[in-house]
DNA sequence: CAAATACTGAAGTCATCGCTTCACTGACCG
DNA sequence: CGGTCAGTGAAGCGATGACTTCAGTATTTG
């Protein structure tokens, strides 16, 4: 699968993405449950609940006619795992400016 | 000032931005040593960086003609505190379905 | 001072995004 | 079976995004 690091940033940069998974967190609901209180069309959330399915934030399953949505860990695991990565990196470069500054910034 | 997390989502999901940032943590540059690289104009790097200043991402500064680049820490520490706040509740959410689906799943 | 350097601003292009409407397919209810 | 109900697919639309080029503006430098 290999999560792509971009969608996974980009499907966290709007905001009805990330009010979706908000209201997630609560308990599964189904696409029009979602869309009722966000203001926008059941075709919307669709598209949405498809990127954040392909950014690993949402599992689905449809049962009968209903389709149900809950969390899943891949894209926020994946979000984590940048910010190690790079906290070790930048933070070495953030101190090393750091003691810099007292003079520089003065 | 209190940083637009939709924004700072948003320039994360760019791999020209993140290709900026992983080149400042190697230190400080200008605007045309960071644009060389990449493989885009000076005038889209300029673009960029501007995007990355107003997301906490990176502080630069003018000296006579060159403008120096560096890292700085707020947009990361936005980064990393949207995870923490979301890690419990989601954490929660899902060790609850974690449970559910021993059977759910099969 | 003239030419080169380092960047900036405005404008334009092309692709993608978030969203809509409309027509439709299945599933469930009476 | 007929009628809602939940969701899907296709198409289109306006706004943004990531660039580019071109024409400046300061700042060095020879």
């Amino acid at each position: 699968m290999a999560l792509d690091i971009d969608r996974v940033f980009q499907a966290l940069g709007d905001p009805t993405r990330r009010a979706i998974l908000d209201r997630l967190s609560l308990g599964p609901q189904s696409v029009s449950k979602l869309a009722e209180p966000l203001g926008v069309t059941v075709t919307a959330i669709g598209q949405h609940l498809q990127v954040l399915e392909e950014t690993g934030f949402v599992r689905t399953q449809k049962a009968g006619r209903v389709r149900s949505c809950r969390l899943e860990s891949a894209g926020f695991r994946a979000v984590e795992q940048w910010a190690t990565e790079h906290r070790t990196t930048w933070e070495r470069r953030l101190d090393a400016l750091g003691s810099l500054l007292a003079e520089d910034d003065h």
